[in-house]
DNA sequence: TTATGCAGTGCGTTTATTGCAGCGTTTGAT
DNA sequence: ATCAAACGCTGCAATAAACGCACTGCATAA
C-alpha cells in the first residue's frame, strides 16, 4: 500500500538500528531516508529515534509510534487478505516462530495439509527459541508461535497447551531399546548428549537432574536437534527429545525412544500462541486452528 | 500527519457520498481526489466504490477498507496524544454523542469540572437521537455516548448504566405540584408535551400507555427537551424528563416536577458507552472515568 | 428533450521526493 | 596519537509525483 511506506520505512530503520544501513535494504539512499525521518519528527514535534555514534535507536515516544504502525501495516495485510476473500481468491501469508521440535516432521505436514486446501497462501518458519520466539511475536515479524516451555511474558496470549512427556532416543540396537518407560538414572548410565542450554528440553532435564545423584556423562551438547538425534543414533549414546519431534518409527526404523517417568521430569508443556489482542490476518488465524485441531488430537491438552 | 492524507481523503469521500462535494470541502479540485481512489483502488485490486448517478457508495470491500483507516486515524490521535503526554502537554479531543438529557446541565458542569484540571483538552459535544448516537460510535464520530434507553447493537459496549425514574415536569402553580410521587394517570388529566418518537423518554411513556386505559391530550410534540420543558411551565400542561434532564430547584424555581410511580412507567436506564474494541485516547478515557464517577455518585448504578 | 451533476482523462505546471557530493562527528583499530 | 570507517545530516540539481484546468461521456431530473 503506498501510502504506507513512510511507515514502514520507519519501522526498518527501527529493526536496522541504522539509517544508512536500512536505506540499503530499502534500496534507497539514506539521505531520503533520513529526510523522511525529519520530516515525521516534525510533525510529531518530537524526535523519535535517539541519535547515536552507531546509528540510531527509538526512544519512548518512538516506541509508542512504531509499537502503533506495526500494527496498522499487519492490519493492512489483513484488511487486504479480508478484501481478496470477497473477490474469491484465498491469498495470505503466515509467518510462523517456532521451536526446534516441531520442524522436522510436524510443522512440513501441518503445512503441506493446510496448503491442499490453500495453495494462494504462503508461509515463512522461523526457528527460534523460545524467548526469541515472543520477540518475534511483539515486533510483528512473525504470526504465529509453538514453543515449548516458554518464557511467558504478558504479551503472549495462549492460544493452546498440549503436553509433552519427555522421551530418550537412542539407537535400536541400544541396551536401553526395547524398554516401555525408563527412569532418568537408566539413561544416565550411558553418555549423554544434550540441547544448550535455552532450549525447553534443557530445561527440563535440569529440573530432573537437579533431584538426581547422578550426575550426566555429558559427551556433546548442541543447539540443533537434528543433529543430536543423528548422533545418538551412532555411538551408545542417549539424546533427549519431546513427542512432537520424534519420527514416526512406522516409517523411520533408525531410532528409538522411550518416555522418561515423570517421577524423574516433569511433564512439559507446548505452547501455541500468538501476539495479545493482535487481530490476526485470516489465513494466519485459520492455520492456528488448523493446527490447535491436529495438537488436540494427537495429546494431551492442558 | 502527512503520510495519511490519502486515507482522509477516502473517509472524507465516503462520509460526503460524492467525490465532487468531498473535494470541496478538502480544498482541493475534484480530479485529484478522484485519481486518489483509483491509485488506491488499483493497488488493491478491486474498488472500494460503486459509482452511482448522483455520487459513489462504498461497497462491501471499501466498507472493510474504511471501517479500517477510520480505526487508523483515530488510533494515531491517541498515539499522538499520548506522545505529547510524555513531552508533558496533556492535550486531546473528546467527542461526546448525548442524549438531550444530558445537555442542559449534566454535560456542561462535568465538562467544566474536567477541564480546571486539564485545560489543554478541547470537547465536540452533539446531539444524537439513541439510534444515531450508536452510529457516530460506529464511524468515529464520536468518542463516548450518553444515551438514554439505547437501542442495544452489537458494537455498543456499555462502560456505566444508571437508573432513570420519569418525572413529570409542570410549573410551580400547576396543581400537582407539591406532591412526593404521581401515577401516571395523574398526568394524564391534563394536557401533556411530549417528544418525539426516536426519543427513550417518549418510548418508556409509550410502555406506561399501552396499560392505561387514559389516552393522553397530547397537545404539542417536539424533539426539543428544552423548548418541551419551558412550555410546561406556561398553560397548565405536563411535560417529562428524567432526573439528569432536570434543573436543581435550589438555583431555578421556575420548574416542579414529581417522579411517576414505577407501577405505571417502567424505570429506564441512561447508558454511557464507546465502541467496542476501540482503545480511546487517552482524554477521552479519563473524561468517561469522571462521568461514571459521577454518575455513579448521584444514581442508583444497574 | 434539455439541463444539471457526476466520475474520469489528457496535458502542462507546480510541488514534493530523491540522489549526489560533501561536512562534522564518534568509535575502534593501528 | 592517528587514521579509517561508519554514522547522521545539509545544499543543490534532477527526477518523479501530485495537482489544476479544460474537457469528455454518462445518467438522472426537470
Amino acid at each position: 500500500m503506498r501510502y504506507m511506506t513512510t511507515i514502514r520505512f520507519i519501522d526498518a530503520v527501527a529493526r536496522a538500528g541504522s539509517i544508512r544501513s536500512a536505506a540499503e535494504e530499502l534500496a534507497i539512499t539514506s539521505t531520503a531516508l533520513n529526510r523522511r525521518i525529519l520530516a515525521v519528527e516534525d510533525e510529531l514535534g518530537v524526535p523519535i529515534f535517539e541519535r547515536l555514534a552507531r546509528g540510531v535507536r527509538l526512544n519512548s515516544a518512538g516506541e509508542i509510534f512504531v509499537q502503533h504502525i506495526r500494527d496498522q501495516i499487519s492490519d493492512m495485510e489483513r484488511v487486504r487478505a479480508q478484501i481478496a476473500d470477497l473477490a474469491g481468491e484465498r491469498r495470505g501469508h503466515v509467518s510462523i516462530a517456532c521451536s526446534q521440535a516441531v520442524l522436522p516432521f510436524f510443522l512440513p505436514a501441518q503445512i503441506e495439509r493446510y496448503r491442499v486446501e490453500h495453495s494462494g497462501v504462503t508461509f515463512g518458519v522461523f526457528l527460534r527459541d523460545r524467548a526469541a520466539a515472543e520477540a518475534s511475536l511483539a515486533d510483528h515479524s512473525a504470526d504465529l508461535a509453538i514453543v515449548f516451555e516458554p518464557i511467558r511474558m504478558a504479551e503472549f496470549q495462549t492460544l493452546l497447551r498440549v503436553r509433552q512427556q519427555l522421551h530418550a532416543v537412542f539407537s535400536p540396537d541400544h541396551p536401553l531399546a526395547g524398554r516401555e518407560t525408563l527412569r532418568l538414572r537408566d539413561c544416565l548410565e550411558y553418555p549423554v548428549v544434550l540441547p544448550t542450554a535455552p532450549y525447553g528440553v534443557r530445561h527440563l532435564l535440569e529440573l530432573g537432574l537437579q533431584n538426581s545423584s547422578h550426575a550426566p556423562k555429558v559427551v556433546i551438547e548442541s543447539d540443533s536437534f537434528e543433529f543430536l538425534r543423528r548422533y545418538a543414533g551412532s555411538e551408545k549414546a542417549v539424546s533427549f527429545q519431546i513427542p512432537i519431534g520424534l519420527p514416526d518409527l512406522r516409517h523411520d526404523n533408525r531410532y528409538a525412544f522411550a518416555p522418561i517417568d515423570t517421577q524423574d521430569v516433569p511433564l512439559g508443556i507446548l505452547y501455541t500462541g500468538q501476539l495479545r489482542n493482535r487481530t490476526l490476518p485470516v489465513a494466519a488465524a485459520k492455520f492456528a486452528d488448523s493446527v490447535a485441531t491436529a495438537l488436540a488430537e494427537r495429546f494431551d491438552v492442558v
